[in-house]
DNA sequence: TTGTGTTTTATTGCCTCC
DNA sequence: GGAGGCAATAAAACACAA
């Protein structure tokens, strides 16, 4: 370990390579030549200054030469983790302690940690990117085909309400004349349809001229038949009745639902 | 020349492995 | 427990615009 110069080896750690107070104080003035003896690896003037300044003046940091760069980058790329052997031999090689190419292998795996980030990180970028424009041109086919859907919808729709009117469903085109039937039979069961209504009122039945022509004989009167309608009207007087009054009201529901405008609730 | 941002060198503390 | 790696950080060196 030479005097000021190697103030640990590789293994050492924590101890201060600059700025050091023991380390200034044990350092001596070099001379160039010393210098040059102690770093034949470099050749130039320029670096044998930057050696004979670096030596003179150990407080302040220095930035490795080129050559010493290149060399590290050589061998980072050749492996970019150093065994103790390997470090021994750069540190040798370049007039680096061993410290200094562990530092140094130490800080360019950060750098190149970093770096791949970054890469990994445009790549990603891109990858999001183009994922992005495809959604965003999917999303716009969507929309077309929604609108299409919708107004295809539409003319469908507007298609079924031409149909219904020029060719209205059977039961509707009977259900005027239905209705008027029913209200006949309405008036005559609605009367006689009650069997209760019809013992409670005999006038009714007694003044069944309303029914049955004047004209008709009395032996022709059908009384079975009344007794009938009223049998069969009891069961579907409240039907009937709400046909009656409800069937006014019932076109809405027909338009809005073309297979419940026959079925009464 | 100087202020400011970036890069490089080095330290520190923590962690893992043997 | 020592050696070495890594993240965070300090500080010097450097680049560059105003």
């Amino acid at each position: 370990m030479e005097s000021g110069h190697l103030i640990f080896d590789g293994s050492c750690r924590g101890s201060m390579f600059f700025g050091d107070q023991t380390f200034r104080g044990a350092r001596s003035v070099m001379t160039m030549e010393e210098a040059f003896r102690k770093r034949p690896f470099f050749s130039s003037p320029e670096e044998l200054e930057e050696v004979y300044y670096d030596e003179h003046l150990p407080e302040k940091k220095r930035r490795l030469t080129q050559e010493q760069v290149n060399l590290l980058e050589k061998s980072f790329e050749a492996e970019n983790k150093l065994e103790p052997e390997r470090k021994t031999q750069l540190a040798k090689k370049l007039g680096l302690q061993p410290r200094q190419v562990a530092v140094w292998f130490q800080n360019r795996r950060a750098r190149w940690k970093t770096k791949q980030l970054e890469r990994d990180y445009d790549l990603l970028k891109s990858s999001y990117d183009s994922l992005l424009a495809d959604h965003t041109n999917l999303a716009k086919e969507n929309e077309k085909l929604r609108a299409k859907v919708v107004s295809l919808s539409e003319k469908l729709q507007a298609q079924e309400v031409m149909d219904q009117q020029t060719h209205p469903p059977p039961e509707y085109v009977d259900g005027g004349v239905h209705t008027s039937m029913k209200t006949k039979d309405g008036l005559s069961s609605g009367s006689g349809g009650s069997a209760v209504v019809d013992e409670d009122s005999p006038q009714l039945i007694d003044s069944g001229d309303s029914y049955f022509p004047d004209d008709y004989p009395s032996c022709m009167r059908p009384v079975d038949g009344v007794q009938s309608e009223e049998e069969v009207g009891s069961d579907d007087s409240r039907s009937y009745f709400s046909d009656v009054f409800a069937a006014p009201e019932q076109p809405q529901q027909v338009e809005d639902e073309p297979l419940g405008w026959w079925v009464w609730s």
